[in-house]
DNA sequence: AACGGGGGCAACCGCCGCTTG
DNA sequence: CCAAGCGGCGGTTGCCCCCGT
């Protein structure tokens, strides 16, 4: 399908954002909310196309946002998502809330790439977790052809969870030993103790009609003020590591594995080995 | 003080997949 | 089933600032 741009229209203004332009911009979004992007600009009296705005407000101007350096433990963590999932900014950004795939991407090609590069030569200790977590999902996807590759084949929207919730398969194929689970913790957490259950908590049914009924939408994050909250886990109690990691709380972090099991298992970058 | 190079980051571009009529 | 509309994503660009000379 060809479609000319959406900002070759003439009159439109490009380049960077005025003040004026960000208040306009989020004001009509803290009034109306953003159901239509391509219509938002000609509501909100903006000489700027719809993905303009779209992007103003979700790398810059959205209440939740973090702005400031990154920390060592944000570094670390894209640097350990990055060799799972590969250049998936927006997953990775689904990982570290407050943080935009734009932003993780930058910080990537400034500052992590060249690091990475510079200790290429040094200890591949530090890889050794990651080889053997997607050794283990490529058995695990290896033993469950059917359904975990039909399901892998999507990628879940970084606003919203995944629409597979058979967590009963996922239990099942997803079984794991202790010493995955030990392998797992080291991905996370290296100087921290944390508890896991002998197996992973089932999801509760009420998480899913809880989170769905929320705002009536559709998108577990989608409130009733209209606006979307960028953190997956926003709705619910986090528990923050010392690495700086948020992840859910235990009945959520059975998504959040098996999230992050999918996208891994389903990204056509994984490492081979 | 002036200038040039490099780095950082905001924004744009083009493609893709989903939805809708 | 198909075409168009739209949101979203990753790659890339270009401007601005800082630092070294």
């Amino acid at each position: 399908m060809v479609r000319a741009p959406c900002c070759e229209k003439m009159g439109l203004k490009k380049g960077p954002w005025t003040p004026e332009e960000d208040q306009i911009l989020i004001s009509y979004i803290e009034k109306y909310g953003h159901g239509n992007w391509r219509a938002l600009p000609k509501q909100a009296g903006l000489l700027r196309c719809g993905k303009s705005c779209r992007l103003r407000w979700i790398n810059y101007l959205r209440p939740d946002i973090k702005r400031g350096n990154f920390t060592k433990e944000e570094e670390e963590a894209i640097i350990n998502l990055h060799e799972m999932l590969g250049n998936r900014w927006s997953a990775i950004a689904a990982r570290l809330p407050g943080r935009t795939d734009n932003e993780i991407k930058n910080v990537w090609h400034t500052h992590l790439k060249k690091r990475l590069t510079k200790n290429s030569h040094g200890s591949s200790e530090s890889k050794a977790p990651f080889s053997a977590i997607s050794k283990l999902i490529s058995q695990k996807s290896l033993s469950e052809p059917e359904s975990m590759s039909s399901s892998s084949q999507q990628e879940p929207s970084s606003s919203e969870f995944s629409s597979v919730t058979d967590t009963n398969s996922v239990t099942t194929t997803m079984e794991t030993t202790i010493e995955d689970k030990a392998i797992m913790n080291n991905i996370m957490i290296k100087n921290e103790t944390m508890e896991f259950s002998e197996d992973f908590p089932e999801i509760d049914e009420s998480f899913w009609s809880e989170a769905l009924s929320d705002g009536n939408s559709g998108n577990p994050f989608e409130f009733s003020d209209g606006l979307q909250h960028q953190s997956s886990f926003s709705s619910s109690e986090s528990v923050e590591l010392n690495r700086g990691f948020i992840i859910p709380n235990v009945d959520d972090s059975m998504e959040f594995w098996y999230d992050l099991f999918i996208s891994a298992g389903g990204a056509p970058e994984l490492p081979e080995f």
